[in-house]
DNA sequence: ATGGCCAATATGATTGGA
């Protein structure tokens, strides 16, 4: 059972490098981010004649997310709880039938935040509370849980090319860090990190400044486990080549491996 | 040495991303 999280900036603009990419690395869940679409206009046959079924929370312009799932997706949720003013659609959740048990997956897009000190970065605070708060509840089923996406988080030092290029950063500042900890305080491993200790492992890199031909990059896109799933994680990796290829995303695919019979 | 991009929008400039 494979699963992968893809922050697309425009699933219309990545059609193309999407298909290619399924059929070489064929992950049976895919979740995916910044769709910039409404649920109408997403291309989901591009997708059905791969073999997936489509679970779209989209939004004009900005954000959106969606599910992609060679199985059944059931109790199909968007938004995450306590954010009766938050109109942004960056949470999607849902219960997947294995025929080995369910799993269930949520396509997570974490508000970015900058600028620091004002109400965006509030506003990313207060996103992280509220995911940790749902998180906690989630994790009361004690059943495989997969919430990935793109944090928006560097976790640690090691997770960026140069540490002091983004002092400051509300993607790496010291109380974005801390309460990616509280999620892992509540029990959920970063998959990435439960399979490497390597330096230099990125999921982002800047159109700008040639950012990707020096490896200036960041791992901010995250695979986070409940223990159920931890248990069975038998692999992980980052499709660091998508980068290089045609019309690439900023971001590029990560994955991992659970050792879920598929039936 | 410095700086360099990309996507969406009734668009030819602005906003957001990270």
């Amino acid at each position: 059972m494979r699963i992968a999280t893809f922050n697309v900036n425009s699933v219309k603009q990545r059609i193309e490098a999407m298909q290619r990419w399924l059929k070489e690395r064929a992950p049976d869940i895919v979740c995916l981010q910044e769709i910039k679409c409404v649920d109408e206009s997403f291309p989901r046959s591009a997708f059905e004649d791969l073999g997936y079924n489509v679970a779209v929370h989209g939004q004009k312009t900005y954000n959106g997310v969606a599910i992609l799932s060679k199985f059944p997706l059931d109790e199909v949720a968007p938004k995450l709880p306590g954010g009766e003013a938050d109109d942004h659609a960056r949470y999607l959740e849902a219960v997947i039938s294995t025929g080995a048990g369910i799993l269930r997956v949520a396509s997570i897009y974490l508000p970015n935040g900058n600028p620091p000190g004002g109400e965006k970065y509030q506003y990313k605070l207060a996103w992280m509370d509220r995911l940790r708060l749902h998180a906690r509840s989630l994790l009361e089923n004690e059943e495989p849980l997969v919430l990935a996406g793109d944090y928006n988080v560097i976790p640690s030092p090691a997770d960026v090319y140069d540490p002091k290029a983004w002092e400051g950063d509300a993607l790496f500042l010291p109380a974005t860090r801390e309460k990616f900890r509280a999620l892992e305080y509540l029990g959920l491993v970063d998959a990435l990190r439960a399979t490497s200790d390597e330096a230099g492992l990125y999921t982002f890199w800047d159109y700008q400044a040639g950012a990707f031909q020096k490896n200036n990059g960041i791992r901010i896109d995250h695979l986070m486990l409940s223990p159920q799933a931890a248990d069975k994680l038998v692999g992980a990796g980052i499709d660091k080549h998508m980068r290089g290829g045609e019309k690439p995303s900023d971001h590029v695919p990560a994955w991992i491996d659970l050792a879920i019979e598929k039936r």
